[in-house]
DNA sequence: TGAAAGTATCTGTTATAACAGATATATTTT
DNA sequence: AAAATATATCTGTTATAACAGATACTTTCA
């Protein structure tokens, strides 16, 4: 079976380089999974990057984080901390607190509701990517991570 | 080698699964790829949406396409290609056309400009996605696409 | 100490994404 | 032919992304 891509954005001409393939199917791959997401997360009122935010926050515990630190363990970039957390906290996911010690700082903690909802919506979240991922043998999702970081690293 | 990603967004807890390391991995490189794409691309002024827009469009021709088309086309879902349409004509990279025979449609063609823009792009846009793909073995991205079309298929 | 540099966040602005509903045209059905 | 359905685009609105610059605070160093 040779590739469906071509199929899925109704392109006709064969791919140049094996590269361009790869470098597609990368993007599109993202966009499928990232879309598939945000539907499973809808009913929850909460994107991708909110629950990212959140699992964020469980995973530092009763210290939090700052707006910086957040930034830094997000998968995809965010240029704008600042007003996401502002959002979350309107909708009562976490609490903002300026620091003591170094005012700069602005501390974020996830919430009991917070919780609730990260608690809620992970089961179908995990549904939805095991799913696509779990016939795969050991050894090809091996191979698949090793590629990814090489791409990553770059040239 | 273990994975570089866990250093990559400051998480210190190992993945649950492998498959949430698959996932992520994806992602993560999505973002990568197309965060240096559209830096690659910024000194001409386009998005790597608008960017493929204009391959689109070369690629149909004289006959250019209409808006569901190019839409079906695109690597990201794009669900306002009216908008996108109608800004690229701002810029003077496309023409938009109403249809005599479906007045429904209108039919977009590539102008000289766009074409020039695409054709300044290309080679940098190649140069960034090759350098951090050729190096991987053949059999090796052969297994890339084929993985990553399994998971866009899905269970 | 006090100026300079560094860090973290915030604000203003513009562009784009996402969603819902409206409009215009074409096709099908009765 | 008229109504119903389907298709393609457009419009309005809100949310979010991206970028640049401003502000507040801390640290460094002369």
């Amino acid at each position: 079976m040779p590739t469906r891509l071509l199929d899925e954005i109704k392109q006709t001409k064969p791919f140049a380089r094996p590269s361009d393939e790869a470098l597609l199917s990368i993007l599109r791959t993202a966009t499928v999974l990232e879309h598939g997401s945000n539907e499973v997360l809808r009913p929850f009122g909460i994107t991708m990057t909110q629950y990212n935010v959140l699992r964020i926050l469980r995973g530092a515990g009763a210290g939090g984080l700052c707006g910086r630190e957040i930034g830094e363990r997000l998968i995809s970039r965010e240029p704008d901390v600042s007003r996401l957390v502002d959002r979350m906290e309107e909708m009562g996911l976490l609490r903002k607190k300026r620091d003591a010690e170094d005012r700069r700082h602005v501390t974020a903690r996830i919430t009991a509701k917070g919780r609730k909802v990260i608690e809620q919506a992970t089961p179908g979240l995990a549904e939805f990517g095991r799913g696509r991922v779990e016939r795969l043998s050991a050894r090809t999702i091996e191979g698949l991570v090793d590629a990814l970081a090489a791409i990553r690293e770059g040239a």
